[in-house]
DNA sequence: TTGGAAAGTCAACAAGGCTGACGTAAATTG
DNA sequence: CAATTTACGTCAGCCTTGTTGACTTTCCAA
């Protein structure tokens, strides 16, 4: 019997998912490419991206919901919120109910940086989307959130979905 | 006339766009997390990682072909080939044909990481392709190469292709 | 034979991770 | 009500990995 195997959709040889791996790294680093340049303009790093990305995406959110989906020590964090919030991107406001807590939002000036930088990454990503093909994003998105750590997949399940 | 449309394979909202962005952060983070796992245990960073990898995926490479792939400057580069050369990982060798290049190879220590790392990050990958069935994968291959850079994609393709 | 490319090295610096320790205010629990 | 826990902030110090700039050595090629 002959034990070698034609490629197929089924059996990925390793070289094969070498190549995936190969894409994957690639990849991020066009996927990071647009939002690093304008962050240089400003002066902030990828840190600050993510903070403003995520208060974006859940307006009054605390520090320990950042933490959880940061995945950062609160040092890390803290120093990336400290300067955003003395720059006036971003207000911190007392918790209502819990009075601990620090609610953090967008003022209008992080709203701005967070929209430019937004719209940069969407750019690329819908290129990539239209390049590939429409039927491609669907498989694009399963395997995303199949590599995902089940703790992030459950941060990722969480944000609201659009669909 | 009605602007509003339905969501479609075709039509893609800011907000499915941004599902996508997110799914790439926390999927990137999924797929170095065990790697960086067998790294901490040997005292390497990711920069070794990505040493390793492309010694290994195209022996005999020389300095300056690794700063392409990897577009980071020389002393960042040299500081962890060093390492790695003084672990007795990565085997330098004068150039014969042009005695200037340092031509790398992995010694069988190298080898023996190498393939640690690369098994763990396969089989993540190999786990994400089964979840995510067979048809997923052209398209998040696809999706991939559309997304970076045309210098990176560049060398991505030039990276022996086992298809 | 000389200019320039390739490689290596030293120094200094920054971003952004980390740990550990400590302080304060507020909520919770016994 | 007292004690404990939680949420957050902060100081100090360390590490990795990126950067720039300057300088040297080697050595190929015009």
């Amino acid at each position: 019997m002959d034990d070698r195997r034609e490629p197929s959709l089924l059996f990925l040889t390793d070289e094969q998912l070498k190549k995936g791996i190969e894409a994957m790294y690639f990849a991020y680093r066009g996927f990071t490419a647009d939002p690093d340049r304008i962050l240089e303009k400003y002066g902030y790093g990828r840190a600050h991206h993510r903070a403003l990305h995520f208060i974006h995406r859940t307006p009054g959110t605390n520090v320990n919901n950042l933490l959880a989906i940061l995945s950062v020590t609160k040092q890390s964090l803290n120093r990336v919120l400290r300067t955003l919030i003395e720059d006036g991107l971003v207000d911190s406001r007392v918790g209502t109910r819990d009075k601990r807590e620090r609610n953090m939002y967008l003022t209008e000036k992080g709203q701005a940086l967070e929209a430019e930088l937004a719209e940069a990454q969407r750019a690329r990503m819908r290129a990539a989307y239209r390049d590939a093909g429409p039927e491609a994003v669907q498989g694009f998105r399963q395997v995303l959130e199949a590599m995902m750590d089940p703790d992030m997949r459950r941060h990722f399940n969480t944000l609201k979905d659009p669909d």
